[in-house]
DNA sequence: AACGTCACG
DNA sequence: ACGTACGTGACGTTG
């Protein structure tokens, strides 16, 4: 058997353009070419080759306008406009394929679908050939045949779909994906289907009648709203089937067997990825040494060998330098160091850190030192009791703020420089299974990680200074990794016996709630699982389902489970016994673990991690410590000050929606807060106009539903769905809200347009985020982008002004030599472990900058509170 | 390792 | 017709 591939070459240079854009900043060669596309194009290609090994292979493009925008004018309408930066780079992938003798082809009037399903139409018909398509679009489904198969790409993986995969995923036959279509339209497409009809129904349908036309013979037997609908619309479904059909009937110039993979050029080949400058790429080539007529290119700069150091003589640092900590283990706090690595213009070290612990000069000099992770390297030199000056740079920080997908590894960002360095867990394995490695790797991996952080170092800052980010990043990130590093070594002390009591008394509690579920449910089971409850409270029991039953299963949420209150005793039970269930593990006997031996638990703050600019909390969360419901606020109680000393809370009061009444300027929301009543209050007075003395309860609470809709970027669901009232009564609610304070549509609605225009958000200090889902097909990840894009920037600018807070207490504190200590930030939260005598001085220093720190078209409130412990100080 | 659930702002 | 509010982390269950 010969096997041929179909690749869709559209279909894979625009998800590999789309994957790789970064702000719209995408990776070009030092010429300024495009190269993004192209790359992730090639090493697809790569991949496809090895994975597949097939001795056939073609690779098709769309060309023009085809037969469908003739036939249909509104064909593909509403689509974005293809990129300058991705056109062209097509006619360099061509140019690629040529060099790798893989043959592709474009007509005229067609598009590569059509291609595909025309050659597939002739494996179809010729025995000695079977086809495997590749692409991301479903579409191509419908050429499934006994013969061919389609891998359809998923984000990170794929799929692989033959007769029998399709027909257990639809219940329907391949070729009958086209009537699917037809009848649920595809809005990528803009193929309108009939309308009132979708996937569900049409499946359904088709189950049952096989075809379009079978649906239509036996419209009479159909009935209901859907035969009506299928009636009114009969002339669009045909219309629809045309267009989702793809065409087999392509004049082609060419045989099956001219498909075959021709030898490689690898003068040619090598010479382009020369002029794309993928050097990992020639370096791979190189490695392959399969190409024996070149001369191994000299790479642009000679590579420096790793050298061990195993005497500090021998260690001579006298330029600025990069270096990176070669840790075992993922938590910082107690992670053994290895090595360190060093890297400048002259050197390329890897030494063992025993040589380095006890020498307090290294990393004490005045020459600069960059890194990546510089929090990590500050615990860790402090938990060694090792000097240090001059960490002047972080490629970690960096690179998050030019929206990189940043990790604690390295690699994962080095690879969008070109520096291909193997991943820690490709290597390393995971903590669980650890694989054993050679030396020489870990120093050589260690060494390229230096490597590129010294490299990239001019580039990435270029970058921020482009992107008008550098004072984001020089005065705002990069300090305030040190007072993080700070307030993580500081850790905060935790009542051990405390939680151990609680943690008894729950256990009891538990265990009692347990029985009485069980009896309930005439049967013992794990409440914990999800499955089990849902059948027996479903099955079982025979408790009505509330909700729409989605493919067999149950959703056993709160949600879901408060619906049912009263319906039967056994549920209020379970919700009472996953309470505590939650608090039992996660904050008792869990925060207990995280204990050390100093009595504190010290966090570590993830500074490059979220989508808006906040900060997080890890090992242990200590964001989202119990504060709503009084019994888990209890365990706030372990949380105390160090002897005679009191923690102070300073926390701001509405910030988020206060910035947005800042952004969007709405005067009247702006005098809402001038006029210095409770903001939900106030705003039920304007929006169901009675006076202010008159808002009840219900009212204020419909209010703060409101606004908080707002800050989220509000839909009419979400709110009828927190306040339980019915859509439409939502609807009215959030236009009387938005013609109560006029302005706020307007802003609306120039923010989501900006982000459209430039696929990111910004923040009042410049922070960016891309919001890849607004160019998606789907329209739910579309409106998802655009509540992404309204909320992002409140969010963000409000961890904005905490993180510049925090800056000048800090700087504020050491000035005024204070022993008081910050500790913990909580989003909109500061918490201060204070001595007794400095507790007035604190108070008025937190609150005076936290108010002033970036004046707003409203003023900013905050409120303090102090106690013996975090219960008290709140 | 992924999912469902629920803790926080 | 679809399936929904923004941003996180940690647990236990399950495949």
């Amino acid at each position: 058997m010969k096997k041929i591939v179909l690749v869709d070459g559209n279909n894979l240079l625009f998800r590999s353009y789309y994957a790789t854009a970064y702000n719209g900043v995408i990776m070009r060669n030092s010429k300024g070419f495009p190269t993004n596309a192209v790359y992730g194009f090639l090493n697809m290609i790569n991949k496809i080759i090895e994975e597949e090994t097939p001795s056939y292979m073609i690779v098709a493009f769309d060309r023009g306008k085809t037969f469908r925008h003739e036939q249909y004018d509104w064909y593909k309408a509403g689509r974005r406009e293809t990129p300058q930066d991705l056109i062209d780079q097509f006619p360099i992938a061509k140019e690629f394929l040529d060099y790798l003798g893989i043959f592709h082809y474009e007509i005229d009037n067609y598009e590569a679908d059509d291609i595909i399903g025309t050659i597939a139409k002739k494996i179809d018909e010729e025995p000695e050939f079977l086809g495997t398509i590749i692409s991301s679009d479903k579409d191509l489904l419908q050429l499934i045949s006994p013969k061919v198969v389609v891998k359809l790409l998923k984000q990170s993986s794929h799929i692989l779909m033959n007769v029998d995969t399709f027909h257990e995923t639809y219940g329907i036959d391949p070729i009958n994906m086209i009537d699917l279509k037809a009848l649920m339209g595809d809005s990528s497409d803009n193929i309108p289907g009939v309308k009132g009809i979708g996937e569900k129904t049409a499946l359904q349908l088709l189950q049952k009648y096989k075809t379009l036309d079978g649906i239509y013979e036996c419209l009479p037997l159909i009935g209901g709203k859907t035969e009506d609908k299928l009636r009114l619309e009969e002339k669009q479904a045909y219309m629809s089937y045309d267009i989702a059909t793809i065409y087999r009937e392509v004049p082609l110039e060419f045989s099956l067997e001219d498909l075959k993979i021709k030898p490689i050029n690898y003068e040619e080949y090598l010479t382009l990825l020369e002029v794309m400058e993928f050097n990992s790429l020639i370096r791979k080539l190189n490695q392959q040494g399969n190409i024996p007529q070149i001369k191994p290119k000299e790479s642009k700069k000679d590579v420096k060998k790793v050298i061990y150091v195993s005497s500090l003589s021998q260690l001579v640092l006298d330029e600025d330098y990069a270096f990176y900590l070669d840790t075992i283990g993922s938590n910082y706090h107690d992670c053994l160091v290895r090595g360190v690595s060093f890297y400048n213009e002259k050197v390329n070290y890897y030494v063992p850190f025993d040589l380095l612990k006890d020498d307090y000069t290294i990393f004490n000099s005045t020459l600069a030192k960059y890194t990546y992770d510089v929090k990590k390297a500050v615990v860790i030199f402090n938990r060694y009791h090792i000097p240090y000056q001059n960490l002047v740079y972080d490629a970690m920080i960096a690179t998050y703020l030019l929206n990189y997908d940043v990790k604690d590894d390295v690699a994962h960002v080095a690879k969008y420089f070109d520096h291909d360095i193997p991943y820690h867990e490709d290597v390393f394995g995971t903590e669980k299974r650890p694989k054993k490695v050679e030396d020489l790797v870990i120093y050589q991996i260690s060494c390229d990680k230096a490597m590129f952080i010294f490299e990239t170092k001019i580039e990435i800052l270029q970058r921020l200074e482009k992107e008008e980010q550098l004072h984001l990043y020089q005065d705002i990130e990069f300090p305030l990794a040190f007072v993080l590093a700070k307030m993580e070594i500081e850790g905060i002390y935790v009542d051990k016996g405390y939680l151990e009591e609680m943690g008894k008394e729950l256990k009891v509690k538990i265990d009692d709630l347990a029985k009485d579920i069980y009896e309930f449910a005439n049967m013992e089971f794990n409440i914990l699982s999800t499955k089990q409850l849902g059948e027996i409270l479903f099955e079982k029991m025979a408790i009505p389902y509330p909700k729409r039953v989605k493919d067999g299963t149950y959703s056993t949420s709160k949600d879901i489970l408060e619906k049912l209150i009263g319906v039967h005793p056994i549920i209020e039970k379970i919700l009472e016994y996953r309470t505590l269930s939650k608090l039992y593990a996660n904050y008792t006997v869990g925060l207990i673990d995280e204990i050390r031996d100093d009595g504190k638990i010290h966090t570590i703050y993830t500074q490059t991690l979220t989508r808006t600019g906040r900060l997080s909390s890890v090992s242990p969360n200590l964001q989202n410590i119990p504060a709503k419901l009084e019994y888990g606020r209890l365990v706030r109680k372990a949380f105390i000050p160090r002897e005679n000393g009191y923690l102070l809370s300073s926390d701001y009061s509405q910030i988020e929606l206060r910035m947005f009444a800042h952004m969007s300027q709405a005067e009247n929301l702006i005098l809402a807060f001038k006029s210095g009543e409770d903001i939900h209050t106030k705003t039920a007075a304007d929006i169901f106009k009675v006076d202010i003395t008159d808002v009840t309860k219900e009212m204020r609470r419909a209010a703060k539903a409101v606004n908080f809709g707002i800050i989220y970027g509000i839909s009419s669901f979400g709110l009828s769905e927190d306040l339980k009232i019915d859509l439409k009564s939502a609807k009215d609610f959030i236009d009387t809200y938005l013609d109560t304070y006029p302005g706020i549509r307007e802003y609306m609605s120039e923010e989501v347009k900006d982000a459209y225009r430039d696929g990111f958000v910004k923040t009042i200090m410049n922070r960016k985020r891309n919001i890849e889902e607004l160019h998606s097909k789907n329209y739910m990840v579309r409106q998802q982008g655009e509540r992404m894009a309204l909320n992002t920037p409140v969010q963000g600018s409000a961890a904005d002004i905490l993180k510049k807070a925090m800056l000048e207490i800090d700087k504020e504190f050491s000035k005024r030599h204070l022993k008081s200590k910050m500790l913990l930030q909580v989003h909109d939260e500061l918490v201060f472990d204070c001595l007794e005598n400095e507790l007035e001085e604190i108070k008025e220093l937190v609150r005076g900058i936290m108010e002033n720190v970036y004046p707003l078209l409203v003023p900013l409130k905050v409120e303090i509170s102090i106690g013996k412990n975090w219960y008290e100080a709140k």
